[in-house]
DNA sequence: ATAAGGCCGTGACCTATATCAACGGCATTT
DNA sequence: AAATGCCGTTGATATAGGTCACGGCCTTAT
């Protein structure tokens, strides 16, 4: 059950037996059909989840009803709304299963745990976090300066997995853009090639 | 000198004189005048800055000339281009001073030092880059789902600081709009007021 | 098997923002 | 004090993308 966790952790850091016996002891299992919440906008978010099967988006809903979606989070990624997580402040985010999904839940507490405990989980998440910017300023910066079609090509390019287990209406909100202009770009793209 | 930089990082974590007396041999004081780059485009960023004084923007450029600041930077902040710093790849983004700035470079090499050195420096960029994830997260929702003049109420109110000290056509460049639209904008609230 | 709803495509039209161009006011340089 | 850049403003026009409306095709539920 924890081996692949134990595998990703491992590309990054270096661990010893002992020390992931006690990290295993902070994780809760948690199944999640399709559909299902991990976390509703207002509430805070108990919990951290490191994704074993799956695929999970974390979304906002605007005032005219609109979703835009922050992230998608699939086999061997970590889900959270980390503001609400970190301060127990309410969510922002909504973060729902996409298919039928497996994870590990880590409390607040128990993280704090494992990264004082563990130095080594401190480094592991800062390198993820430090990743994890990098790529949310990309796409900022790919948001404010670019086409809607070159983002489009930028994430077929970055996440081609993504596109074919996601409906197209979702990779539209998480361009930034509606379902109709996608369509429209991909049917522009098809007609060109 | 170091004064300013034991008080923000002490803000965050603790540390002894010791530790913080090893944590000074490591830096690089610089002076920068307004328009001195620190990082151009392409090069490899050599250093991370903590500025003491003064104020600058990373930003890029794209194929039309435009520039698209993801960033301003001014005292007790942090600059660089993470992801050319980690890898030593070119940077592609540009950082220069926008006013005469005093900076505190540290070198990748001191900075691994430093991490592996003093555990509670690994803690206190962890939680340095946790913010700013969570900061980036929340302007590109913005940036993907408000109109240009919420984006620019939102900065009023986050930011009020940089709008005083930084030219306009720059803060439009921040919220990924023109310079016209933004004048207009402004010329709209205050007629509205 | 039929109904209901999610998903995708397409047309007609609308709107926010970009683009292009010109102008006036400050600073800075000569 | 004239000249040269920056900077912000304003007007006219263009355009990418949004909105609204409809229809067809699957999948899931009754």
């Amino acid at each position: 059950m924890f081996e692949f966790l134990r595998k990703k952790v491992g590309e990054t850091i270096a661990i010893t037996e002992e020390e992931f016996d006690f990290c295993k002891t902070l994780f809760i299992p948690k199944k999640l059909r399709k559909k299902q919440y991990l976390l509703q906008e207002g509430d805070a978010s108990a919990y951290t989840a490191f994704v074993e099967k799956g695929m999970l988006r974390t979304y906002s809903i605007d005032e005219k009803g609109n979703e835009h979606i922050l992230q998608f989070s699939s086999e061997g990624w970590w889900v959270s709304d980390l503001y609400s997580f970190l301060t127990g402040e309410p969510s922002l985010f909504t973060i729902d299963a996409l298919e039928d999904s497996e994870l590990l839940l880590i409390t607040k507490a128990s993280w704090d745990k494992l990264l004082d405990k563990i130095p080594a989980f401190e480094r592991y998440f800062r390198i993820l976090i430090q990743n994890n910017l990098i790529a949310t300023q990309r796409r900022l910066i790919s948001s404010i300066s670019e086409t809607a079609e070159k983002k489009y090509l930028k994430l077929l390019d970055s996440q081609p997995d993504c596109i074919q287990r996601v409906p197209q209406h979702m990779i539209a909100s998480y361009l930034g853009i509606t379902r109709e202009t996608l369509s429209r770009i991909r049917s522009q793209m098809s007609a060109r090639k």
